[in-house]
DNA sequence: TTCTCTGCAAACGCTTTGCACGGAT
DNA sequence: ATCCGTGCAAAGCGTTTGCAGAGAA
């Protein structure tokens, strides 16, 4: 069963199984990250959720994924400064931002490293390995011009 | 000649060759970052160079590391939200963020993929790769106890 | 009731911006 | 006189915190 599979009564399970007491605006929030294909921000999450949900606060989105890193549910990624971007903690794998049209992509890598649990001696809990460039479709735009 | 090894002299030309116009605080920054192993914040560089040039202010930082960063002279990395942390653009390497001192470690690694330009057909411009987990010397801490 | 979750408002911390002063040419 | 770099003060912006009210058990 993929993410994408998932109803609402197997979210709910998801998150009681890591300890989450399954609210509804976290069960939304949870159910948003895990079916879009984009990493959002919290700006993201609010303006798609809070049509839905008129009453949601960011503070409870901010609570919420907070409380989803400490029970490693979600991931945040650290692209550039300021805002973070979430994602479903799943398989490791590398992120692409594209510094024209700021589109953050998923990108399939298999290192050895990324298999490995110590390096240089330090133990490693986790891995982040993104590249920043200019992605295929602003590349294919450009070359129109 | 290593960056260690370089003089003011050098470090004067190595701005001017970037366009860069070599004033005594840019100077002293660019030699900072060059010349120290840590990877420094902003408040890290303030503190330190501050003592010996008291009129120092953030703000000139702030607009030199900037100006370095579009010049690629140094790079902003980003482990965490807020602070970003700068190092002296050299070649492609890892870094390891102890969570449990705080201390960043650089890693050597040499990847097959970090030689490539293009991945997925994005064209990559940059590359970042960093780790999480326990630093070697907290491990020794953590096993005397 | 009691305990947890929610969400408004305010505080916080890092970074940027506006602007005037000062130094160099 | 002009131009650019500097740095104070204030604004900006994402995130966290304080706290009171709502809701579940």
């Amino acid at each position: 069963m993929t993410f994408h599979e998932m109803n609402m009564d197997d979210l709910k399970n998801s998150l009681q199984k890591e300890g989450v007491n399954p609210s509804f605006q976290r069960l939304k929030i949870y159910e948003y990250v895990l079916k879009t294909r984009v990493h959002p921000t919290v700006d993201k999450i609010y303006s798609d959720l809070s049509k839905k949900i008129p009453t949601l606060s960011k503070t409870t989105i901010y609570n919420t994924l907070n409380l989803f890193q400490e029970k490693n549910i979600v991931a945040g990624l650290t692209i550039e400064g300021k805002k973070v971007r979430y994602d479903a903690a799943v398989k490791p794998h590398a992120h692409f931002k594209c510094t024209a049209c700021g589109e953050l992509y998923d990108i399939p890598v298999d290192f050895p490293v990324l298999s490995s649990d110590s390096v240089s001696g330090h133990r490693v809990t986790e891995m982040h390995f993104y590249l920043k460039g200019v992605c295929r479709s602003c590349l294919g735009v450009q070359t129109q011009v």
